[in-house]
RNA sequence: GCCACCGUAGCUCAAUGGCAGAGCAUCCGCCUUGUAAGCGGACGGUUAAGGGUUCGAGUCCCUUCGGUGGCUCCA
């Protein structure tokens, strides 16, 4: 899906959705009794579903993709008509999905609550080029010489299972995916970026430099953390922590499992029910792997009696939670089933909100930006009006967006609204980054909840000795500290600020007669908190360096006899810049500006 | 979960249904090195697991486990 509306019916657009119909003609010729579903446009090329008599082999692939070419090179014309359903229902009596899109489009479409999404259609419109016809609004290129047949590619892609209209418990059809660009440049780019983006995969970079690995004795989508990656987690979380302390936070530690009925009563139970591990019996009370660390946090808020004078409380833990994932679902550290959220919960006055809102987005901001992660906009999500998922009343749902809006105005946030977005207790304020590959991850997450205090019955004794009940705002600026550590990997290939680098430098000693004096550097630089590693192997100074190169160390110290006698090091950075030999104190300095600052740079 | 594909040494990959191999890593020697891998040797395998077909299975079939891509961007 693409936010940018220009493409819908740009000219690349037309080019997409006309390859789709060609493809779908080729599978046509190549399987007569195949269904044909539906062909839309998508970011970056096309699909088509079809119901197919058997699986596709790589030749199969081949055969359509050359064949699509043939029926461009013919220059067939893309002709409209408008049809009447009866006689659209007709040339498609053997399609059963094109009979349903036609019924669906006749009477018009309801969702499951009966409300109705789309008006009836008296007149549909057909597409038709070469032997193909196609129910389809269209656009179209006019002719298939709009289409260059060098410059799309349906080989470059597995063709993969998607079920009809998205529903697992409709047939499984077989889509096959195809790209297409205006140029054979343009093509080669996207090739050439996915070819990128498999290389910097953080499952491979995280294998290269020995961050994490997964055992399946342990149990699929649970990552196990190796010292490497260990430190580079702790290093972030640490940094954190100590930034949340900054800001008026207090840490709270909560065990990973829970009474069902905490669960009950927060409403988590009965929401997640499907995505949680199930319970567990112990005597007579069952628990839940917690798969979220509010309700825990609010007993802790519940244990006191709290005066508005208490207020803002703001508690802070890396809480670990599970979920149960469809095993299809886990990738590497994106999608797990187990991970740490970098948490906290807010507990504050109708008054307080906005400004602690605003605090809360200051402070993601923060910490993107020391992370250079600049490039990210906002999104603010409501209720889909449509569903019936969400707890609390209307009133509680309008205050806590207004309140979203209001914060994020003041604030001038570059933001837009975005339905069905929310979280089942309140609406939210995501921010979606985008890396240097272009890619979109959604991150940060600030909610504001009126109904879980609603829920647990919270209070606070306000200045007049009533009893008020406090408003939540749930935040996280990481989200899943694996699944960003994953992100942060993908995003720097691995080539991280020195400052969160596991291996931050190497010593690399010329011959064995230089080890003592690699060791008495590595000494002087672990004294001011560096993580160094000396690399005493047998192995030439070359193979060394190219070692270090390998695992994106950023800084590669070289001493020889020179730098033993003179009391410097021989700098080389990961960039393969040389410093030349600077002497010990100025390297220091340098590192040590440098990790203070948390800069990006290497120097 | 479902569909397709995949699983050979720690890693990357070879092996027509016919003796399971290489490079890297690890370990042991030799070399004592100045900016992207010096030389030699050793170790390493129930070919993911289990079953079947076959004179013979890494290879073919079945089951299980694990991985990869995908599962509305609605004509």
């Amino acid at each position: 899906m693409s936010s940018d509306n220009r493409y819908v019916g740009s000219q690349l657009y037309k080019i997409r959705h006309s390859a789709a119909h060609i493809m779908a003609q080729a599978v046509l010729e190549h399987f007569p009794e195949a269904q044909i579903a539906i062909g839309p446009p998508i970011e970056d090329g096309f699909y088509y579903d079809f119901d197919l008599p058997r699986a596709l082999t790589d030749e199969d692939l081949a055969w359509i993709e050359n064949r699509m070419k043939a029926i461009i090179r013919k220059e067939v014309s893309f002709a409209v008509r408008e049809v009447s359903p009866d006689e659209a229902l007709a040339f498609f009596k053997d399609q059963v999905f094109k009979r349903e899109l036609i019924e669906d489009l006749v009477h018009g479409r309801t969702d499951e609550n009966g409300e109705q999404i789309a008006a009836p259609a008296a007149k549909l419109t057909f597409y038709t080029q070469d032997t193909f016809t196609d129910l389809c609004r269209g656009p179209h290129v006019a002719n298939s010489r709009e289409i260059n047949p060098d410059a799309i590619s349906v080989t470059f892609k597995k063709p993969a299972g998607a079920y009809w209209r998205g529903d697992e418990k409709r047939p499984q059809l077989t889509r096959i995916y195809g790209t297409a660009w205006e140029t054979v440049e343009a093509l080669q780019d996207y090739l050439t970026r996915l070819e990128e983006a498999r290389k910097r995969d953080h499952r491979v970079v995280g294998e290269r430099l020995d961050l994490f690995t997964f055992s399946p004795l342990v149990g699929k989508g649970l990552p196990l953390w190796k010292p490497k990656g260990a430190i580079l987690r702790d290093t972030l979380e640490r940094w954190l922590r100590e930034t949340q302390i900054e800001n008026g936070y207090d840490p709270v530690v909560t065990p990973h499992i829970g009474n069902l009925n905490l669960y009950r009563t927060s409403g988590h139970y009965p929401y997640y029910k499907d995505s949680q591990y199930a319970p567990i019996q112990v005597d007579d009370d069952e628990f839940l792997l917690k798969p979220m660390n509010c309700p825990h946090h609010i007993m802790i808020y519940k244990s006191e009696m709290r005066s508005y004078r208490d207020l803002p409380v703001r508690y802070a833990e890396f809480g670990t939670v599970y979920r149960y994932e469809q095993s299809g679902e886990l990738t590497g550290l994106t999608r797990v089933r187990g991970f740490t959220v970098d948490d906290a919960h807010l507990f504050v006055t109708p008054e307080q909100l906005v400004d602690e809102f605003k605090a809360v987005v200051r402070l993601i901001q923060y910490v993107f930006n020391t992370l250079g992660f600049s490039d990210f906009r906002a999104r603010v999500g409501v209720r889909d009006p449509k569903s019936d998922k969400y707890v609390g009343g209307d009133e509680n749902w309008e205050k806590a967006a207004a309140a979203i809006i209001e914060a994020c105005d003041s604030l001038g946030l570059n933001y837009h609204v975005a339905e069905g977005e929310a979280a089942f207790y309140g609406p939210k304020l995501d921010f979606i980054f985008r890396d240097v590959l272009k890619r979109e991850w959604q991150l940060g997450t600030v909610q504001v909840d009126y109904n879980l205090p609603e829920r647990f019955e919270l209070e606070y004794v306000a200045e007049d000795g009533t009893r008020q009940r406090p408003i939540m705002i749930h935040r996280a600026p990481f989200g899943s500290i694996e699944r960003f550590t994953g992100i942060m990997i993908e995003h720097f290939n691995g080539a991280f600020p020195v400052w969160v680098s596991p291996v931050q430098a190497v010593l690399i000693p010329i011959a064995d007669r230089h080890s003592a004096y690699a060791a008495e550097v590595a000494k002087r630089l672990r004294g001011i908190g560096m993580r160094v590693e000396v690399d005493a192997g047998k192995a030439r100074m070359g193979a060394k360096i190219a070692v270090a190169r390998e695992k994106l160390v950023p800084y590669m110290l070289i001493v020889g006899d020179k730098d033993a006698a003179a009391g410097t090091v021989s700098v080389r950075l990961r960039t393969d810049e040389d410093l030349g030999a600077l002497p010990l104190d100025e390297f220091v300095e340098m590192a040590r500006r440098v990790i203070e600052s948390k800069s990006l740079e290497l120097r």
